[in-house]
DNA sequence: TTTTGAGTTGTTCGA
DNA sequence: GTCGAACAACTCAAA
């Protein structure tokens, strides 16, 4: 039998956190492939196991597909938003446009993998073509392993895996135009889906980002110009902006880490300086946070490293609570909660400081400072979230050691010297001098009369001495050591 | 199988 | 003020 070759129907290019046109791998085979190509977007917040998007989070989310159709408008086509459980809202546009193909970039939380599986089986029972794509990573999950087969738990070997890997491959061009079907199928109206907050919280985030495909690429421009070269000192000081600040661009697939790496080595001509390279190392940790979360997938909630499993956090409300309002005493600490809370971003010496002000001073669990990052920053990320904050809590791959206790005053006289970032953030202590700025404690009472402030009344005591909760932390650590009883 | 080297980001203490 | 050692022992990854 002679089998003609046909025209294939249309295809659905089913967006999920790739929002953007260059280098999708996805929508690039989907145009290959088919003449008419329907990009759908689906709202499921239930499917999203524990985790679905925070106030924060759904902001952005907001703004990324607005910017999304805008762009796909330009190019003849448009976005098609549905909501509800994914598998039977994609037979239905599948029904409804005649599609034969259906084509997506992965994701890698545990509940989206399994759902994905499931929603590939069974599209393809229903005789549709169904593939996937790697859209979001440099190196698949499964592409990197020890020499026993195992995953990697320690970060330098991973990374050292990678680079020793084939090139990365060069970021797919943009479609220029893109066919449609003659009859556009039906869309919910973004604006039903109250992904925006009903107070008026947000503004804060309005003036410092832009989401969407273009305010990403501008993002990095101006970081490959500006702090790229002086990357290694200017990520760690919170007053300056030496910090890339992609990573809700990222969260959301605003922009690749295949542009990003194509990106850097363009600029330095294929030979990344000792700046370059730390930077994509931070990329790397990306990747990392991936390849952990990929093959524990428990680590959300339990602890990598099992020991943990009997440590005793403590249950305390009132500290929880001002270390979330930025109320600790601390000036370091409750900047960057502020800024957390004011822009949905916190820079990331901040959030080792504030991290280990919770999980070693307050001996709060790690997993009440993952569930307020979760809820309040705009790149809330399920794989870095969950192994940054088992990092900091001592408790995750390559853990700090639970010795490594940050000194708040320490660590803000380091990396604020000038007192920059805490006055911005805390301006009821800003007349304060450098020499007081990072402990108003120890001010003369003249200083703070001048400075206007009254300690327990204007700005909060320390909740807590930190060299006593230091010593109380440590303790507390040792006794995971002792042998099982 | 055993051995060996090493591990993101720190702090304190005492010389 | 500066500097090196101590803080622990363990687990990972490769040889």
């Amino acid at each position: 039998m002679h089998l003609e070759p046909r025209t294939p129907g249309p295809a659905l290019v089913w967006f999920r956190q790739d929002l953007r046109l260059a280098d999708n791998p996805a929508l690039f085979q989907a145009l290959a492939n088919h003449s008419v190509v329907i990009p759908v977007y689906i709202l499921c917040p239930e499917e999203e196991g524990d985790w679905p998007a925070g106030g924060a989070t759904r902001w952005w989310l907001n703004q990324s597909l607005e910017s999304l159709d805008r762009d796909l408008r330009v190019r003849g086509s448009q976005l098609v938003l549905r909501s509800g459980p994914a598998l039977p809202e994609l037979q239905r546009l599948v029904a409804e446009s005649g599609a034969t193909a259906v084509y997506w970039n992965r994701r890698y939380e545990p509940a989206i993998t399994s759902r994905d599986q499931l929603v590939k089986t069974e599209l393809r029972r229903g005789g549709l073509t169904v593939e996937s794509f790697n859209g979001s990573l440099l190196f698949e999950p499964w592409e990197v392993a020890t020499k026993t087969g195992g995953p990697y738990q320690v970060f330098t070997p991973f990374w050292k895996a990678c680079l020793s890997k084939p090139t990365v491959s060069s970021p797919l061009d943009p479609p220029e135009a893109m066919g449609g079907p003659s009859q556009w199928l039906s869309t919910e109206a973004l604006g039903d889906w109250k992904l925006l907050p009903r107070l008026s919280w947000d503004a804060g985030f309005r003036e410092d980002w832009s989401p969407g495909e273009a305010g990403a690429a501008r993002h990095l421009a101006r970081f490959l110009k500006d702090a790229a070269s002086t990357y290694r000192e200017g990520r760690n000081a919170p007053g300056v902006a030496g910090t890339s600040r992609l990573s809700p661009h990222l969260h959301f697939g605003e922009i690749s880490p295949r542009q990003v790496w194509e990106a850097i080595h363009t600029a330095f001509r294929g030979t990344p300086s000792e700046d370059a390279r730390t930077f994509l190392s931070e990329i790397g940790w990306r990747e990392f946070a991936y390849h952990i979360l990929f093959h524990f997938p428990q680590t959300p909630t339990t602890p990598l490293r099992a020991d943990f499993q009997r440590f005793t956090w403590e249950t305390n409300s009132v500290h929880l609570r001002a270390w979330q309002r930025g109320l600790t005493g601390y000036p370091i600490v409750d900047a960057g909660m502020r800024e957390l809370w004011t822009t949905g971003w916190m820079h990331n010496r901040v959030r080792m400081i504030v991290g280990s002000f919770l999980t070693k001073d307050l001996r709060i669990s790690w997993t009440e400072g993952a569930r307020w990052f979760w809820d309040t920053l705009l790149d809330a990320d399920l794989a870095s979230n969950t192994m940054g904050w088992q990092w900091i809590g001592g408790c995750g791959a390559d853990a700090a050691p639970y010795f490594r206790v940050f000194n708040p005053m320490t660590q803000g006289e380091k990396f604020d010297p000038e007192g920059t970032y805490v006055r911005r953030w805390v301006p009821e202590i800003a007349q304060l001098s450098n020499r007081s700025i990072h402990q108003p404690w120890t001010a003369s009472s003249s200083e703070l009369e001048h400075a206007g402030i009254v300690l327990g009344t204007t700005y909060p005591q320390p909740i807590v001495d930190h060299a006593e909760a230091r010593v109380q932390a440590l303790a507390a650590f040792a006794k995971l050591k002792e042998p099982k009883r």
